[in-house]
This record gives structure tokens, C-alpha cells and sequence, in this order.
DNA sequence: GTCCGGTTGT
DNA sequence: ACAACCGGAC
């Protein structure tokens, strides 16, 4: 098979193409084009960061290899497996969509966007990283806030989000959906960085009308992918007694005479009982007619 | 202590 | 438009 020059790719394509080959990461989540392995990578690496997501990831797959076996499984075990991730929401929201794909989908994943929008848990992003990442389409761009920044950057201004959701899909080169996106994820993330950006490393400074105009401020990047806002301090928040409360649910259930001592507030059970409500509003807990709270079935 | 992030619900 | 959700990195 030769490469055959192609008017249509840019030296971009060609040098950020070429980059990831040389560089690239052996992920297991890289290997597969399973759309369920795919999307359950997706969902625990908006989250955490790689190393910790590897483990995690291979004992999901392993345990559920399918939507199916997810689905009929207790969703207090997938919150248990979930443990270590943050947001256990999304565990929540994960078993809920494997039971939204067994009953609408015939336990596959849809192959078009608004479908996989139309998924609990499953927004622009992921469902753009399971057309890219498990279909292998060429027509979307995957869009975090990495590849956001990399495309501001080129720019050399900031872009709205529909702005930067045109650009990602333009972007990416016929026939090289999934290395492409897979490459603009992770010049984000290791190269063209939110602070200190490595220019100096990265294979299309060139074409970079940011880099190229020496970097002035401010930042392209900045505003074009919302700010941050500050989180509030962890300790003593309803955070962490909800955090505290998961983790002894994960061991065993909980009695409602126990809450306040599980949840680190043994002075303020109107607290605890509050705060508990929250996580069973949430799907994360269930409470009995003696009070008992636990992982749901 | 401060920052990070995609989806959901307000 | 924006806060809440989490736990780890820095």
C-alpha cells in the first residue's frame, strides 16, 4: 500500500498524524474498537487521568464485557467498581444507559448522534468519542477542553462553542477519524497545555497563528472553554460526607441510627439525614422501611 | 489550599 | 448561564 499524496491533507494532518504514530501511548482502551469498551473508557477518563483509569477500566470490561451483562447486573455493584473514580453519579448514569441500550438498542450502540446524545450520561463529547473512537468516523470532531484549547490556539482567537465544534469537525482528515482525534486529545494534554504550553515540542507550532505570533496575550484558550470556577473547601462539605457515606455503603449497608457517626458528623444527624437524602435522590443510596440505607439492587 | 473536567439539573 | 458532582495532582 503506498501513501499517495493528497492535495486534501494539510502539512498539519501530515505532522500531527506523524506524531502521534511515534509517540503514542499502548492503552488497552486503544486497542479495541468495541463501542461498549469505548464508551465505558470515555466515561471514567472525563474524570480521572489515565494511570488510575487503566486498572479500573480493565476490570469494568472484564467483569461487563457487554451492555447486557451490565444492565442485569445490581447497580450497587457497579458503584462498588466504580470506587476510586469520582463521581459516582456517572456509575448511576452508566447503568442506567446500558438498561436504555438493552431496551431501545437491542443492547448495541447507536451509530448516529442524536441517538447516543439521547443516552443518560452520554453528552456531545462521548457520544462523539464512540463515533470516532468505536466507529472509526471521520466526519466528527471529538471536542473536550483540550482539543478546545488546541483549536483556539490556531485560531489565534478565542472560539464560541459551536464556533469550535465546526472547526474540530473540519478538522479532521478523510479516512483518519480515529488516529486524528485521538492525536488532538493528546497534544492538549501533554504539548499545547493550558499553562506553560510546549511549544518548543509541538509538530505544528508552525501553522499555529497563536505560536506564530509569538504567543501574545492573552491566551486564545482563555474563555473559549468556560472557567473555572472555584471549588470550596472539601473538608466538613456536604461533599465529603456524601463521599464518606458511599464508601461505607460499598462495605455494608448502613443503619439510620449509624448515619451521622459514617458521615464524620456525629453531632448533626438533622445533617446527615439531609445530606443522605441527597444521594438517594440521586440514585447513589436506598433507604428501607427500618431506615437502613444501602447501594440500591 | 487550588485546579481539573463532561453531563445534568436548575 | 451556572453550580453540583468527586478524588487526585500539584
Amino acid at each position: 500500500m503506498t501513501i499517495a499524496p493528497d492535495a486534501a491533507v494539510s502539512p498539519r494532518h501530515a505532522a500531527l498524524l506523524s506524531w502521534f504514530g511515534e509517540r503514542r501511548r499502548d492503552l488497552p482502551w486503544r486497542r479495541t474498537r468495541d463501542p461498549w469498551a469505548v464508551l465505558v473508557s470515555e466515561l471514567m477518563l472525563q474524570q480521572t487521568q489515565v494511570p488510575r483509569v487503566v486498572p479500573k477500566y480493565e476490570a469494568f470490561v472484564a467483569r461487563w464485557p457487554t451492555a447486557a451483562s451490565c444492565a442485569s447486573a445490581p447497580l450497587g455493584d457497579v458503584v462498588t467498581a466504580w470506587a476510586g473514580l469520582g463521581y459516582n453519579r456517572r456509575a448511576v448514569n452508566l447503568h442506567r444507559c446500558a438498561a436504555a441500550l438493552v431496551a431501545d438498542h437491542g443492547g448495541a450502540l447507536p451509530t448516529d448522534l442524536p441517538a447516543l446524545m439521547a443516552l443518560p450520561g452520554i453528552g456531545p463529547y462521548t457520544a462523539r468519542a464512540v463515533l470516532a473512537f468505536a466507529h472509526e468516523r471521520d466526519d466528527v470532531g471529538v471536542l473536550d477542553t483540550n482539543a478546545a484549547r488546541v483549536l483556539a490556539r490556531w485560531a489565534g482567537r478565542s472560539l464560541g462553542r459551536a464556533e469550535a465544534q465546526r472547526a474540530a469537525d473540519e478538522a479532521v482528515p478523510p479516512g483518519q477519524g480515529w488516529a486524528w482525534n485521538q492525536a488532538m486529545l493528546d497534544l492538549g494534554a501533554t504539548v499545547c497545555r493550558p499553562r506553560a504550553p510546549r511549544c518548543d515540542q509541538c509538530p505544528v507550532s508552525r501553522s499555529c497563528a497563536w505560536s506564530v505570533a509569538g504567543r501574545p496575550g492573552p491566551d486564545p484558550a482563555i474563555g473559549s472553554a468556560g472557567g473555572s470556577t472555584g471549588q470550596s473547601t472539601f473538608a466538613g462539605s456536604d461533599r465529603q460526607g456524601r463521599g464518606r457515606l458511599v464508601d461505607a455503603l460499598r462495605r455494608a449497608p448502613v443503619d439510620a441510627f449509624d448515619l451521622p457517626a459514617a458521615m464524620g458528623w456525629p453531632d448533626d444527624p438533622a445533617r446527615a439525614t439531609r445530606v443522605a437524602a441527597t444521594l438517594v435522590a440521586d440514585g447513589l443510596a436506598q433507604i428501607d422501611e427500618s431506615g437502613t440505607h444501602r447501594l440500591p439492587a
